[in-house]
DNA sequence: GACTGGCACTCGCTACAGTCGAGTGCCAGC
DNA sequence: GCTGGCACTCGACTGTAGCGAGTGCCAGTC
């Protein structure tokens, strides 16, 4: 059962040449790309075990052999070392990135540059507002019965939202509406506000009351639980690399899938533990993706987490290369929110 | 070079039924489903009259026509009346839209909705700055030397920027650059701002004119000159309707455009007459899309226009449906937005 | 006991030939 | 001007054959 260390050598061999060529490797390939040290035969052997492990498959008796999703894994778990990034890489982030003004901004450019640098479909989402803190809530007047609330995030978000006033308030009340809401919000986690807010309703005065319990209703509803995360995605186009070839001939559920906010956010959703995750293949919990492989990891300023970002692809992708593009990323566009 | 009616009437039967069955039709296929009153030789001629006009061509020796995109032109511009909606679709765009909340939300809405009527990609724009007037500017101190702009639009947008002054600037003077710019700048279309902009640094009290110039180039470099535009995308799922056979084979090219801000704002951004355009195949300026084709109008409230919508798909679509539709919805959204 | 060279075998891929049939263009006749 | 008839074209499909990459197995060697 157990895998000496030329089998494992031989099925990171394969991984490496598959993920290069996109075509089964076969047994003298292989050893006359790589220094085994031994001849094709005794490498048939040892694909021959790989393979009743199931790291490996034949999709035809006579073709050559191809990584499964169990081999990918045991590959990123113990047969493959980060790629550093190449100093060009390096240098392509910083430039990428410098110049930035403001989140939006910021998020844009993240996910082009994934996209660009891994060429594969790029995911970022936005600084969860769970794990932001209130920096600023405006209320703008438009009409006497309605409101616009602006918050701003300390991550930098901004999230807008209208409320219809059961009344109308006047200008001044508006304005105590603003302190009060202010006072005690600027600095709270989001997370954490269903009961500040409503302290909110019951300490303000009675003729605010109304306005208040309309105006915490929407606080809540919106800037909590409803829509609050938001995504942004690049790299489409690269699906179609490799032809037909991966994805079994079918964008379509890939495609599907990455129309699903939901569905990406499982994905690539901070994950408490601030690692870099890899899903391979039907890893992940999805039939539509069960062709496509994961890297994702968080991201935030200092060592704290406020958001996901992360690449999707083929199973049949370079892993290494693509979990240090991640984290290197993911590291810069921390530096980057710290600085605000 | 004269089309009687019964070639016209030939064009638009192939271009029906090839729309329907995606195959190349034949003579007798056609005398069978329409009621022409004539016998598959007079069609046959007709035919060969239509190919050496260019309106149709045969993609083998041995097959049947294919419309060209000259074909749809004619077909369009000459052969069909808009559909009308069925009172299902018409439901379905009321309910889709009803309880948007703002105007994220309702450009959301709409793009799904749109692309999940007519099975096409959907594309939206968000209200044009240009075209928006000024609502409200909110001033907010991030920290002594940083300010956050955020822009409130009168069609509902929100544009937020940092401000890095060139020197710390007390809360006072904070809340008297407040004052002046919403004086001065409320109620203005957004591209007439420049020299409004202009003047409110000369008017300015000594004191604020530094922060007052880098405020005010912001205000025109960003909510002005820059990337004002905004997108949202929907149904990219559905390019792969119809297998390999649209698009000749690759969905390459097609995704990429999409990835291009600037290619779908020249394709669907608002067109100067109010009307509805339709781009088919290579009329459209970009070599990516030669494949597909456009149909997008205006919308906003009331006359006005302060934005566009269409859907993009393959030559090969229905026309009159999705013109309907691309109608149809922008009137329901401009509604929307009168209500605001 | 582990590795190797040799060999028979499998099977997908390509090329080629042959058949079928949808669809055409043309022409003579009404 | 329309129609039926007819010869023709050519793509799609089928079956066959040969090729070659790749395998599994086995006997032989260090």
């Amino acid at each position: 059962m157990g895998l000496d260390d030329r089998k494992l050598a031989v099925l990171r061999a394969i991984v490496e040449d598959y993920v290069a060529t996109q075509e089964p490797v076969g047994s003298k390939a292989l050893v006359e790309r790589h220094q085994l040290g031994v001849s094709p035969a005794t490498v048939r052997n040892d694909m021959a075990v790989l393979e009743e492990e199931g790291y490996i498959r034949q999709p035809h008796t006579s073709a050559g052999r191809v990584p499964t999703d169990r081999g990918y894994r045991l590959f990123v778990d113990r047969l493959s070392r980060v790629k550093p990034l190449s100093p060009a890489e390096r240098r392509a982030i910083e430039r990428f990135l410098v110049g930035a003004v403001d989140l939006d901004d910021v998020v844009h450019r993240t996910v082009r540059l994934l996209a660009q640098l891994t060429r594969q479909v790029a995911v970022v989402q936005y600084p969860s507002l769970a794990r932001s803190k209130v920096r600023h809530l405006e209320l703008v007047p438009i009409s006497t019965t309605r409101l616009m609330v602006v918050m701003i995030a300390d991550t930098g978000r901004v999230e807008q939202r209208l409320v219809e006033l059961p009344a109308p308030v006047p200008a001044d009340d508006v304005t105590d509406l603003r302190r009060l809401v202010n006072e005690k919000l600027v600095g709270c986690q989001l997370a954490e506000t269903p009961p500040l807010v409503q302290a909110l309703v019951e300490e303000s005065a009675p003729h605010l009351r109304p306005a208040m319990t309309t105006l915490s209703t929407v606080l809540l509803e919106t800037l909590v639980e409803r829509h609050e995360e938001r995504l942004a995605l690049a790299g489409q186009a690269n699906l179609t690399r490799g032809g037909l070839l991966d994805f079994q001939g079918s964008l379509r559920p890939i495609l599907e899938a990455l129309e699903e906010e939901v569905v990406l956010l499982k994905l690539i959703g901070e994950t408490e533990p601030s690692t870099t995750r890899v899903l391979i293949g039907d890893e992940n919990e999805f039939d539509n993706l069960r062709a496509a492989s994961v890297v994702s990891t968080g991201y935030g300023p200092g060592s704290t987490i406020v958001g996901g970002l992360g690449v999707l692809g083929p199973t049949r992708m370079d892993y290494p290369g693509n979990i240090a593009m991640v984290r290197a990323v993911a590291r810069y566009v921390g530096e980057l929110l710290a600085q605000n």
